[in-house]
DNA sequence: TTCTTATGTGTTATGAGATAACATAACATT
DNA sequence: AATGTTATGTTATCTCATAACACATAAGAA
């Protein structure tokens, strides 16, 4: 979570046992149904993004990785994050240099995030680009892809 | 532009003479009137965003900013695009780690942008963030800055 | 003016984030 | 088994960004 806040950060607790178990079942559904390999790597990157109550930076990743307290090299986690991203299991928070597992079904490759500059909390929510994808249709783009991040104060982390 | 490909790229062709003297001169003016300084560094590095047909990395700025040849250190140039992004004047694009000028008068702390996969395009549009900051007021959340980054073809880079 | 505080710059060094390149292994076909 | 494809392991390196400290300049108060 990397935060130097003393505020709650409760956007998205992270998932344990049996929680954690069935997510991680259901990804390997998907993948099958995506003729996709949800191979050792990719699964534990996975999981260590789903435990997390916040976004993670790669280092954490690497750092997380080996069940012994061994790092990963950068490779493999940057690799397994390719491909949770492509299959829309995770996403990149490009503001923050920091991943999170996706919290919505079916937002493919779009993604739109309420982030926390106290606590840090990334919460996602539901992507209604109708406005922006009108503009770009307007200005002749095919648009693949749209992430939001908007920067602010959580509910929690707010003066008053 | 950081392009490896064939097409043009004229969303924000860069500015040249007398309308890039009078960019120049409308930011003194919004400098003044915010009580901020333009100092010859963040000048250099506004001057060169406004001249170049597209996003600059932080090391193109660093490169570029001397004018007999020689290299900024890069603290000069990412204290500029600080100052720069404070004010309005220019944007981050986070997913190019890239830098422009800002195009939309009064856009502030908020942007949109659609990027071109292909040529590396990256055209702002006026940002409507209807729909967002309403569901950001619901979840509660106090917002300061908004980006959104379209990811796809522009029309001339379009296959058909 | 002269003192004082803010703010901005110059410089060195280093930290954080990400990928290139190549060898090896596992899988799914034929 | 032979082949093509996909994924992993490994080393090295590249790109992006900031910390820390000394020095300089600007703006307001005495």
């Amino acid at each position: 979570m990397g935060s130097d806040c003393h505020h709650a950060d409760g956007a998205h607790p992270g998932l344990s046992g049996s929680g954690l178990g069935r997510a991680l079942d259901k990804a390997e559904e998907r993948c099958a149904l995506a003729q996709a390999r949800l191979t050792p790597p990719r699964k534990r990157v996975l999981e260590l993004l789903l435990q997390s109550d916040g976004p993670l930076k790669a280092y954490d990743l690497i750092a997380a990785f080996g069940t012994e307290g061994q790092p990963a090299k950068p490779p493999t986690v940057y690799r397994a994050l390719d491909f949770l991203e492509r299959l829309g299991f995770a996403h990149r928070i490009e503001s923050l240099n920091a991943y999170v597992p996706c919290r919505i079904d079916g937002a493919g490759h779009s993604a739109a995030f309420l982030i926390c500059d106290c606590c840090g909390a990334a919460a996602e929510f539901e992507p209604d680009f109708g406005p922006q994808l009108a503009a770009a249709e307007r200005a002749g783009y095919a648009v693949r892809a749209v992430t939001l991040e908007a920067r602010g104060l959580c509910g929690a982390c707010q003066p008053s």
